[in-house]
RNA sequence: GGGGGUUUAGCUCAGCUGGGAGAGCAUCUGCCUUACAAGCAGGCGGUCAUAGGUUCGAGCCCUAUAGUCCCCACCA
């Protein structure tokens, strides 16, 4: 089994994509019904059909692939449910930007073809993504991949559309919403994205109708003024409180409207005075529905001046009307000033086009109700958010949801299964086809034109992708799923609307738990943006330096919900990592050549090996604790720092005089530490599948299942009760840092070995061989020499010279000396303070006590070795 | 305007129900010691943002202040 010696360094490129091939082959990703375990279930939050993985689906997904695997490892039926998602605007802007290259338009193709079109796209695209999570080491259950568009899917949707229409929780209505003239649709809330701009602010006069003067109001959109339809004051601005009631005549198209009085207004804000436009704005919208005010629209849905604007208007685009406005309002002596202001503009998510407030005809979810049960879940605890604290969000955002507008003018998605019938005015809601109305029986019937809001399919997403709405065993299994892993971006967007869905739909939670994490940022803590062209491609990672370096990159020293920096250092660090697991594969691989590995239980351990055994089973406890609290980036900050600090920096150098010295101990010794690193292996695969595979392969162990993937992490418990002997072996590697440091402040080289004279003790003798590798000296037991001491509390360690040096000496006893004071004074000053004796837990005060008695023994060597100068 | 996060070594960040301040990188000093120079051994470096409070004991809990970041609402 040598033949890892001469592979070298660790090269991922090798294995990697044929260890995937292998598993999938295997079908070692498959979850399926299993009544003997417990189901653990994940389902991927789907990414868009047509992207490519980038690096915030790096660590979103390899969250979610280090908890499936650890949970398949620990006895768990372990599901991981892949998708994707259809993304509609996105999806539909790339076809219309195909077609237009074409010379045609989606009207001209018509709505068949166009829908021929969109499968071609997603057909083109679907895969790719996909294979990017494969060269990841993803292990999904692929062969149950779908995609929100599909026909179970979208049975799935008009039948939950359906439910909730004819529970009354969808309806139509006319509302102020947010179109976008570019996408041609309206934007729910939530995809606003607001931007801080330089505009003016217009000072406009309104005379009165009777003659009897001005009033002036500002505005930051005077193109809007013909849709006027008020002007409001403050109900107790003392300044207007006369002319409420009065008229005035909006500017150029000489309109007659009121003055009204209205909270919304603040008094000290701009004149006090504001032009109430309905159409327009939304506050102006609630405003007119308060006051019962006519709404004129004077924006068209392609973002051209109305005709109710006036003919001087009509036609004209809303930068053309501006400037026109403010020419006709200057040559009619209208305009007071302008000043220069900065204000919030909202844009489309998607085109970045400027949002229009517009009073348009959709499709709406009655949230009042719906949204009960999902507040419930989680103050209950039948759903959990992890970190806690993202709860607050989760809270604050259903508390204060209004509803949610579910329609788009779009081309791409489900469309609205509702049907027109043009004679009687009939609405029908049906997943087949209607060609004859219920209720007149004629056969004038059309669809609604609008599709779903792409959310609409994600809310329902845990259901569909598990068979709702039949009752399949899946459902029935794996319902609730037992976490979903997301960015907190997407809480509020998403996760709420899954959870009212699944327990509206199905009668509970879909997922009992929600982790948070956060984003990915760059090395300077930016976020990753085209326009900074700052992102990182997961997959460059994958082919420089393997995805074992690229996951742990990703999740080592990430704090659940904090947002993390990504950098070549942490490559770079990565990637020494797994070197390291590499070369320590290597050391075993050699000395287990020609032996026999037999099981650490039948045979009489050392001292040595009783802390190898049990140091394994206290990282096991921790990494299994912080599993259950799904602090995974702490979990392999506990197993890296394991492997580096505990097994490769001491445990295989303790082992080595044993092992070098063959035979038994030699046997033994491999034995143990092939226990070991087999369950580091295990321990660590979750996080970097692909080397803990090629490893595990080519070991040899007591008991070895057909893949790593598939084998079991045991608890090391047998070895718990190895704590009281183990604690010898930290004494020994206490001392040896002292002997290292010890030579190193007496003017030797470490490689110099030199020798030490030291009393016999059990302690020592025992350890001779150990001591004298590690530390590089050679012992002398019971010399009478003279040299340079070193006083510990397990003997006196004598530098064999001719002479003493004595500056040396007395400098090293002086510095031990005060520490050692230092340490005996803050026992005593605690054990002397009576409310900790009496309060502190009674294993705190006798440790303390075993400190300061100890303490005081070793201090008094030192002195006596002092004054002996 | 409302809410939340964060502030710990030069840098990036961990820190468990409160019980002696940690890691990596950087830096300094030795060393190619038969797994590993992508390495090994050792060192330097911190008033845990500030001010109070609770406690026998506070990086951790409470209150206030400041810097910084985010979310929500939205300014005519």
């Amino acid at each position: 089994m040598g033949y890892m010696k001469d592979e070298g360094a660790y090269t991922p490129k090798i294995f990697e994509d044929s260890i995937y091939k292998t598993w999938e082959e295997k079908g070692y990703f498959r979850a399926r019904v299993n009544p003997e375990k417990k189901p653990f279930s994940i389902v991927m939050p789907p990414p868009n059909v047509t992207s490519k993985a980038h690096i915030g689906h790096g660590l979103d997904m390899t969250l979610q692939d280090i908890l499936i695997r650890y949970k398949r490892m620990t006895g768990y039926e372990s599901l991981w449910l892949p998708g994707s998602d259809h993304a509609a605007i996105a999806t539909e802007h790339k076809i219309v930007e195909k077609l237009s290259k074409e010379g045609k338009t989606k009207e001209s193709i018509g709505r068949e073809a166009f829908d021929k079109e969109a499968w071609d796209w997603y057909n083109y695209y679907g895969g790719e993504i996909i294979n990017q999570f494969k060269k990841i080491g993803f292990s999904a259950d692929w062969d149950r991949y779908r995609f929100t568009m599909d026909e179970k899917s979208t049975n799935a949707v008009l039948e939950a559309f359906i439910r909730l229409y004819n529970k009354g929780y969808i309806y139509r209505g006319k509302r102020e919403t947010n179109w976008c003239i570019n996408c041609k649709s309206v934007i729910s809330d939530d995809e606003l994205v607001y931007s801080d701009e330089p505009g003016n602010m217009w000072h406009i006069i309104y005379k009165f109708s009777d003659g009897s003067g001005h009033i002036t109001v500002a505005t930051t959109r005077p193109e809007t003024l013909y849709g006027d339809t008020a002007v409001a004051v403050n109900p107790d601005d003392e300044r207007y409180k006369d002319i409420v009631g009065k008229k005035v005549i909006v500017p150029i198209i000489n309109r007659e409207i009121p003055i009204i009085a209205d909270n919304y207004v603040e008094k000290e804000f701009g004149t006090g005075m504001v032009k109430i436009t309905p159409a327009h704005d939304p506050n102006d919208y609630e405003v007119g529905k308060r006051h019962n005010l006519e709404i004129i629209d004077v924006i068209s849905k392609e973002g051209v001046m109305t005709e109710k604007a006036g003919p001087q208007m009509a036609g004209l685009n809303l930068s053309d009307a501006r400037n026109k406005t403010i020419e006709l309002l200057k040559e009619q002596g209208l305009l007071e000033k302008v000043e220069p202001y900065t204000h919030s503009v909202c844009h489309c998510y998607r085109c970045g086009t400027v949002i229009e407030p517009m009073v348009t005809e959709q499709w709406f979810v009655k949230m009042s109700e719906l949204v009960k049960p999902a507040i419930k879940c989680v103050e209950d605890g039948s759903l959990s958010i992890h970190p806690k604290r993202f709860e607050k969000n989760y809270f604050h955002w259903l508390r204060n949801i209004k509803d949610w507008c579910i329609s788009r003018q779009l081309w791409t998605g489900h469309r609205i299964p509702i049907y027109y019938c043009k004679d009687c005015d009939n609405v029908m809601a049906s997943k087949i086809k209607v060609s004859t109305c219920t209720k007149c029986g004629g056969n004038n019937i059309e669809q609604d034109p609008d599709v779903l809001d792409t959310w609409f399919s994600s809310a329902l997403w845990p259901l569909t992708t598990l068979g709702w709405p039949e009752k399949t065993p899946d459902l029935d299994y794996f319902y609730p799923t037992t976490v979903l892993v997301t960015g907190f971006d997407i809480l509020t967007q998403w996760v709420t609307k899954m959870v009212y869905m699944g327990i509206e739909e199905q009668g509970d939670v879909p997922f009992k738990n929600c982790l948070i994490h956060g984003l990915v940022r760059d090395s300077q803590g930016r976020k990753m943006s085209k326009s900074l062209g700052n992102g990182i491609d997961p997959l460059d990672i994958v082919n420089n330096y393997g995805a074992d370096t690229l996951r742990v990159a990703l999740v080592k020293d990430m704090a659940m919900g904090m947002d993390t920096r990504f950098s070549d250092s942490k490559v770079d660090d990565a990637r020494a990592f797994i070197n390291k697991v590499w070369n320590a594969s290597k050391f075993i691989s050699m000395h287990q050549d020609g032996v026999k590995l037999l099981c650490p239980k039948s045979f009489e351990l050392d001292d040595v090996q009783k802390w190898i055994l049990y140091k394994t089973y206290e990282i096991t406890d921790t990494i299994t604790k912080n599993f259950e609290k799904y602090d995974v980036g702490i979990a392999l900050t506990n197993i890296i720092s394991f492997t580096l600090d505990i097994f490769c920096d001491w445990a295989v150098e303790l082992s080595k005089p044993a092992i070098f010295a063959g035979g038994d101990s030699k046997q033994k010794m491999v034995s143990v530490l092939s226990a070991s690193f087999n369950q580091i292996l295990k321990l660590l695969h979750p996080f970097i599948p692909f080397v803990t595979e090629f490893i595990y392969q080519r070991l040899e162990f007591q008991h070895k299942d057909e893949s790593i993937m598939i084998s079991q992490i045991n608890s090391f418990d047998k070895f718990k009760n190895l704590k009281v002997d183990a604690e010898r072996t930290e004494e020994l590697v206490n001392l040896i840092t002292l002997i290292r440091k010890f030579k190193l402040d007496s003017g030797k080289k470490s490689s110099e070995k030199v020798t030490l004279c030291v009393k016999s003790s059990d302690f020592i003798k025992t350890h001779q061989a150990i001591i004298e590798k590690l530390a590089n000296v050679l012992l002398v037991f019971d010399k009478e020499s003279k040299g340079t001491t070193l006083v510990t509390t397990v003997g006196e360690f004598v530098l064999e010279e001719e002479k003493v040096d004595t500056i040396t000496q007395k400098s090293l006893l002086i510095k031990d000396i005060e520490k050692t004071k230092f340490e005996i004074e803050r026992s005593s000053k605690m054990l002397a303070n009576e409310k900790f004796v009496a309060k502190a837990p009674e294993s705190l005060v006798a440790s303390e006590r075993e400190k300061l008695k100890r303490n005081e023994e070793l201090l008094k060597s030192l002195e006596e070795k002092l004054n002996s100068l």
